[in-house]
DNA sequence: CCTGGTCATAGGTCAC
DNA sequence: GTGACCTATGACCAG
C-alpha cells in the first residue's frame, strides 16, 4: 500500500523536489478560524502550530467553526454528511476533529506520523535522497 | 524443496486438475475484525477478503474469533498452545493471525506469493500446464 | 473528545 | 522458490 501512502502524503502535505517537506501544514495564521487547533502542549516537536486542515481544501468546509454556529450551506441535510467525512481520504466514517480537521483515525495517524514525528520520505529506487526521483503523482 | 511446497500448495488450497486455483479461501466476511479494514477508498487492489482459513480444518479450530471467546476444547491447557500453533505446517511457532487464520511467518509469505500474487503451479515434467500432470498428493 | 504511544498484520525486499 | 527481515499502516488504549 505504498501508492496510497505516497498519495496521502501528496494529499495531506506539500513535497518540494528534494523530498523535504516544505509549506508544510504549519499554517499561517491567516484564517481567522481553525489555525491553531492543538490547544494541548506539544513539546518535542518544534512548538509550531500543526494542522492538517489548510493543504485539503480551499474551501472552509470541514473547518472546525468555532462557536458550533449552524453551517451556511443551503444544503444542511448533506453538510451533517459533510461533517462526517473525513477531509483527506473521504472515508465517510470520520473519527472526530483531528489536528484540525475532520479525520478519520488512519489519516489522523499517518498525519501524526509524518508531521508530529518529523518522517521524510524518500524513493527507495534513490536511498540517497538527492531528489533524483521527486516525490510526485507520476510512477518512478 | 519443491516438494514441501507441493504439499503446502495442497495444504492451503484446493487445486483442479488444470492447476487453476478453485475454491479458494475467499472467504465470506463473516469475521468483523481484520479481514479489510481499511475504510479508506482503495482503488487499486480488488476488495475481496481473502484468507487461508477455509481450506485447512472442517473445525472452528484456529479460526479468529470475533469476540475472544475461550476455546470449547476441553483441554485448556492445550488449547492455548494450539492457538500458537501454525494452522498449515504445525509450526508451533506461529507469527499470528495472518489472512485470517494463525500461520507461521513462512506460510503467510506462501500465501501471499501464491494468493495475493495469483501465482500458479505447474508440474515441471509439463511445462504446458495441460493438467497432464495433476497436481496431488501423488509423485509424478 | 483528542493526542500520542503501542501493537499486530500486510506487503516489499533480499539472501540463500 | 523460500523464509526472514523490515517498514507502513491502521486499530486499540491510556492519559
Amino acid at each position: 500500500m505504498e501508492v496510497l501512502g505516497k498519495q496521502k502524503v501528496l494529499a495531506m502535505m506539500r513535497l518540494n523536489g528534494a523530498g523535504q517537506l516544505t509549506g508544510f501544514p504549519f499554517e499561517t495564521p491567516s484564517s481567522s478560524t481553525t489555525s491553531i487547533t492543538t490547544p494541548t502542549t506539544i513539546i518535542h516537536p518544534p512548538a509550531t502550530p500543526i494542522t492538517m486542515s489548510s493543504c485539503l481544501l480551499p474551501s472552509s468546509a470541514y473547518m472546525k467553526p468555532s462557536p458550533p454556529s449552524e453551517i451556511s450551506s443551503p444544503t444542511p441535510s448533506s453538510s451533517s454528511l459533510e461533517k462526517k467525512e473525513c477531509a483527506v481520504c473521504k472515508n465517510p466514517n470520520s473519527s472526530g476533529y483531528h489536528f484540525g480537521c475532520i479525520a478519520c483515525a488512519a489519516c489522523s495517524a499517518f498525519f501524526r506520523r509524518t508531521v508530529v514525528l518529523s518522517r521524510r520520505y524518500y524513493c527507495r529506487r534513490d536511498p540517497i535522497g538527492n531528489s533524483l526521483c521527486p516525490l510526485d503523482r507520476r510512477e518512478c
